[in-house]
DNA sequence: AATGAATGAGAATTCATTCAT
DNA sequence: AATGAATGAATTCTCATTCAT
């Protein structure tokens, strides 16, 4: 691929990125096209469909999400890389609307599957060690972190909840997934407003 | 308004909560009219936009679980009401994709403010009590009851978890809403699968 | 259907002939639209596909030539029906360029064949009386005729061929399916140019 | 020019008789660039225009043709010289399915004038020297042979007839050329299926 | 009030053609 | 000369909304 070609492609995905997140999933191609500075064949050559420009974010999304995970694995405290995650996702997913609706809607199929494998690899990983640590409860899987996570990051973009709202509601959240001689104070717990 | 016009209000009412849950907000106002059984002119003299029967269903939605609320408030245990009444807002969720799409898809505008205004009401009057009874812990607000529960639903319908996922999340939360001495031990939460 | 619908659904048929017929059958459903005075939404409402469209004049086109087949095969002269039916389809034809193009080009599936079957009924009908009156040879089968018959509007249309043409064309097809004893003498032919 | 470059317009040529072979004269230029192996801009060096590559086609089509023309009128027998050419030509373009749709697509314009007149003066040849053996009717033109001849192949490709079918239709053309001395008993036609 | 036909502004996608590399 | 990326007009089709019947 030319040069010009992988700016262009970049050039769409950011614009691709931010029109979504301001419009929706909805928003038309020929908007992208316009936001990147590009004629809308352009944008089709790159990703030959509506869809594939959707995947294409996903996939972006989910490889960041996953490099975080591998990031805090080898970093962070085991005890807390979790709580980490979970917190830091919940607050780049605020400015990222459009992006995590996609994660819903469009068809998850074939195509991002493995993305999603990988996250979901990442994610299981840092439970795993939180657990060892005892900062997790025994009796919690991957899949109910990843769903509370993906519902968190939804409520956050869709409702547009303030930081504070955001930060107490994972407060909550990662209190039921401590184990009780783990849980917070009151006074530990952010404060309601 | 005559009794034939009410009873077609009610029709295309009933018609777009099922055409919405089946096929997503996006679904035409034509399919709805098809469902109801009545022409699409008829649609639209009752609700002069779509945004305003997206608007409509979920006044009606928003009016049903408020009520389940007083019901909560008056009959049940004020220990585990508001965790029963989280659950089964949940569980119904599951079966009315659609309509909590649009909860979120349209802006909420001053059109469902008051309805919003009295489901908030209702479900902090249900936190109120649980609180009285030391079932929840006091640094728990309304904002994040409602958001935590708007989360999960969403979640719930759009990844479509399954009975079990939704029943261990539902589970991880209601835990972070007590205070440390009513947290479930392991064996009492729902089992992973 | 209402009247007006129905008398737009004629318009739009009768501007498709037009249309199609002098630019063929890649015109544009727009410009049909702009020639009947509708709305292009309205051309769509009708045929809900460009293929759809394209169906309708052939099925309408069929019927015609079906129903005069039927004309000759009670009125007609059983001797000279069937070159009667030849001649004046070749003459037609050529005031129809797009719609015998469509007969040729797009798929003629399921939508047609019945029309298409229809014909071939009627033509068979008009060869075999001109077979029983001894004026077509014996060896020759409906689908030679059919065959001979749809190649020829095509060529006329297609290339342009002149009235004259035209003739000489067609008196050459039909010398052949006479019996040897039948055939014209050169002065009975028409001229050469 | 280059040799490299006329061997690019070799390849393009060959791979847009096969492209528009397989897919009608619609299929797009891209595709013609990528059996071609060439990159798209590289049929523009050699082809200013979609239309001049069709051009191009017919032009080497009927080049093609007209040599045949010539080798019959100087090998073959004058009595069915001609008949051959015919029934060759229509069995070629059953395998030819995209040239031939040019041939009548494209407004045979000013560009391959030539080559139809080429081709026109082959098979007038064709026809004297069938006519002087008394093997064609002194009263049928060279037009006439062409129509026919272009309009069999249209409708052997078009329609797809088969190759009794095609055998049976020619036959009854062929017949209509003769005189009536030389007409072919029943027995000596290809039999009806 | 109800009907359902008409409207027309998009939306996604294609493709001939141009032009920078 | 070749490459292949960019362009943008055109096309088919959808759907919210209006309006004549």
């Amino acid at each position: 691929m030319r040069a010009d070609a992988r700016r262009n492609r970049e050039r769409i995905l950011a614009a691709a990125e931010v029109v979504f997140t301001e419009k929706g999933p909805s928003a038309s191609t020929e908007d992208v096209a316009a936001t990147a500075g590009v004629a809308i064949g352009t944008v089709f050559r790159h990703f030959p469909t509506k869809q594939a420009l959707l995947q294409a974010i996903m996939k972006d999304l989910l490889h960041r999400l996953t490099g975080e995970t591998s990031r805090l694995a080898t970093e962070g405290d085991p005890a807390t890389a979790l709580f980490t995650f979970i917190s830091h996702t919940v607050e780049q997913a605020a400015q990222q609307r459009g992006v995590v609706d996609l994660l819903a809607e469009s068809g998850v199929d074939v195509q991002v599957a493995e993305s999603v494998r990988a996250l979901r690899h990442g994610v299981d990983e840092l439970l795993a060690r939180s657990r060892a640590a005892g900062a997790v409860r025994e009796d919690v899987g991957v899949d109910e972190v990843i769903a509370l996570l993906t519902a968190i990051c939804q409520g956050a973009l869709r409702a547009g909840w303030g930081r504070d709202l955001r930060h107490r509601t994972v407060a909550i959240i990662l209190d039921g997934l401590r184990p009780p001689a783990h849980r917070l104070a009151s006074e530990q717990r952010p404060a309601a407003q």
